[in-house]
Formats: C-alpha cells, sequence, structure tokens
DNA sequence: TATAATATTGAATATATATTCAATGAATTG
DNA sequence: CAATTCATTGAATATATATTCAATATTATA
C-alpha cells in the first residue's frame, strides 16, 4: 500500500544521516558520493535517484539544520547567564547521545566558516548570524555582573568557538568523555557573588 | 652567485606559506594545486618543481609541524596551572600577530582529526599524542587544588578544544577580536584561594 | 496474472583537478 | 660570449570522482 512510500522516505533519511556523519568527519570536498552510498548500502548511481546531486544532499542537510537545532539556539529575553548555560548544557546533552541534532550543530559551523563549502549554501547562511544576538546579551549580563569583564564579542567568540571545538571534537571521536557544561559557561561567568 | 640558491628557497617558503594558509582554510581535499599556485603567483606546472606533489607540500607543512610549535607544546615539568596559563597565552598571542606557529597549530589539529588527511600523514602523527601528558598534569593539579574536579581526560578536550576552536575561527576570520587566554585557563581553573 | 510504476545496479560518460612534459627564457659559469 | 644549468609556462595527459543511462528486478495496481 503506503510501503513504498515509506520505504522511500527511510531510504532518504538514511542517506541524510549517512551524509551527515561523513560531511563532518571529512569535509564537503573530501567526501565521495560512492563513500555515502557505501554506508548506507547501495550504489553510488541509486542515491542520484534520491538526491539530484551531492550538493543537493548537502543543501538539504543544511535547510534541515537552519529549521531546526540552529532555529532553537537564537537567544531569547533570558536572563543572559541562563540561556549561556541552558543552551551550553542542550548542546552537550545532544553531544553525548550522539544525536542528530549534535552532528548538525558541527555541519553547521563548517558550512559557514570553512571556503570550501558550495557557494550557494554560503548564500543560504548569509545574514544568519548568531553573534550579534550573542553580543547583546552578554553585554546585558556584563551590566548585571553575571558575565565576566571584556570585549563582548571577543567573549562571544570565546562561548561558541569552545563549544564548537568541543563539539567537532566529539563528532570525530565519540568514545572520548565529554566536558561539563558548566565548564564552558566559567569561562564567561562574572564573579558577582 | 647564490642568488638562485636563495631565490629557490624563498618561492618554496612562500609555497608553502600560501599552502598553509589554503589548506587551513578550505581543507586539504578542498584546496586546488592551482589556488596555492595562483596566491603565489605562479603556474600550477611550477609548483611541482618545487613539490613533486600536492601531498608532499602536505606533508612539509605537518613536517615543520611537528618539529616547531607542536614540539614546543610539549608538557615539562612546570607547575600545572603554570603550564596551562603560559601555553595558552603563547598561542593565543602568536594568533594575534598572525603567525606561521598559529596557523601551523590549527593545521596540525586538523590533519589530526580529519578523516580526510592523507593516510601518509596520519601515519606520521601516530604516536603523537597530546593528551596523555595533558591528563597527567591534570591529575597532578587536581592533586593540589589548583584544578578543579572532573574527569581529567575530559578537562584536557576542554582546554585542548576551546583553543583548537577559537584559533580556527581567528585564522578563518583574523579581524575579529581574539579572546583572553586567561578565559580558557577559567574553564580549569580550582577553586584554591 | 498482466501491466505499469518504481527501485536498483553496473557500466559508460562527463568533469574537475593533479601531474607531466616539451619548449622557452633567464641566470650562471667557464 | 658560448655553453650550461635552472626557472617558468602552457598545453597535454592521467586520474579520480560526480553524474547519466540503459537494462533488470521488484513492487504496486487493475
Amino acid at each position: 500500500m503506503v510501503l513504498r512510500k515509506e520505504q522511500k522516505k527511510k531510504r532518504r533519511n538514511e542517506i541524510l544521516s549517512a551524509g551527515l556523519d561523513l560531511f563532518i568527519r571529512k569535509g564537503y570536498a573530501a567526501t565521495k558520493v560512492s563513500d555515502i552510498a557505501e554506508q548506507v548500502g547501495m550504489s553510488a548511481g541509486l542515491l542520484f535517484h534520491y538526491f539530484g546531486s551531492k550538493e543537493k544532499l548537502y543543501e538539504e542537510l543544511i535547510t534541515l539544520g537552519i529549521a531546526g537545532p540552529m532555529g532553537a539556539m537564537a537567544p531569547t529575553d533570558m536572563e543572559p547567564l541562563e540561556f549561556f548555560e541552558c543552551t551550553a548544557k542542550t548542546i552537550f546533552h545532544d553531544i553525548k547521545t550522539e544525536s542528530f541534532a549534535a552532528k548538525m550543530f558541527v555541519l553547521m559551523s563548517q558550512a559557514f566558516y570553512n571556503e570550501a563549502a558550495p557557494q550557494r549554501i554560503k548564500g543560504m547562511l548569509e545574514g544568519f548570524d548568531i553573534y550579534t544576538p550573542t553580543v547583546a546579551l552578554i553585554q546585558k549580563g556584563q551590566a548585571n555582573g553575571t558575565i565576566r569583564e571584556g570585549n563582548p564579542y571577543a567573549l562571544a567568540i570565546a562561548y561558541w568557538c569552545a563549544i564548537q571545538g568541543i563539539a567537532e571534537q566529539m563528532a570525530q571521536t565519540p568514545e572520548a568523555p565529554c566536558p561539563d557544561s558548566n565548564w564552558i559557561v566559567d569561562m564567561i561567568r562574572g564573579n558577582s557573588i
């Protein structure tokens, strides 16, 4: 009955999952379509039946990332320190459970900063700026002493890049012990009692 | 007289420098030999006169990294916290001055963890383990209260990966403000008075 | 069951990029 | 200055990998 349709969706997801895994481990350019196909257990030719090209597959992952994990990360009107604690905890929890979300976080960071990402994807990520709202939040926190003194942009970089570095490492060697999210927050924490 | 020889050395260094720059920005696979040649201002063919292959060029960079920046980073018998403060400060200073050393640090990290690095290079980095001595140092610091409690390996990961994440970012966007090395150390600092 | 639609493969093709090479120009040496 | 060696280029070749496609198997529909 609907078997065909469900099977197709499942197969697409398998491809997306394998692609995500390989893209973050090897990078876009070094990941061969045949690698992905092999990891799924299908011929390379068949992959093109599901996704028109390697770039389309990558693009779909980025689209998922924009809609999901990254979207949920947008700063709110929470107390600044609370936001940073909460976000770090969520990401690290995802990392520990090896979730799709955590890998997606790594993929997005790579796509954003690696010059090798396809041009069209670069375009999709234009205006996807996590630093501006983060800086605003940090300034707010500095005003009430919950965030340490220092260049707010530099603090934002320290926070996100530390998380990114650790997330990438965990994606590479999932068996290694995962740092505590509080340690990251201590990097930017103020010394207000 | 010796002009030829000096010119040759200078040219080799230009290639190494351009290669290092592009490898860390795009990754090994996505960096075209013609990109490197263009950045130096020579034909792609000529590059092969200086380095037999793209891989050989990469290999020479890694060799330089092993001998230089990474070698200097090996833990000593210093006070643990002092070592971490000192190392972070040195790396961040290098980053701020956009030195060869800082880029090399990024290259080495990438070569170590990215599965796409050429196999031979992987081999060269075998046994180049920065974590074992770091863990030992952390345990020593935990014993005298200068390093916080927690899984020593996880603390080592937090420290190195945070530095790596920030270094990579700075390599990508050198105009951004650089975090303070002390912030990183605060991540692992104990609360002994 | 017969027919149509879809999934799958493996081989063929296209494309991108690494690498080679013959030819040319510039520097060095005697 | 003549001869030789080295630097350099641009075009040709080799190689790796993305992509297409005709043929076949499988599943759905009537």
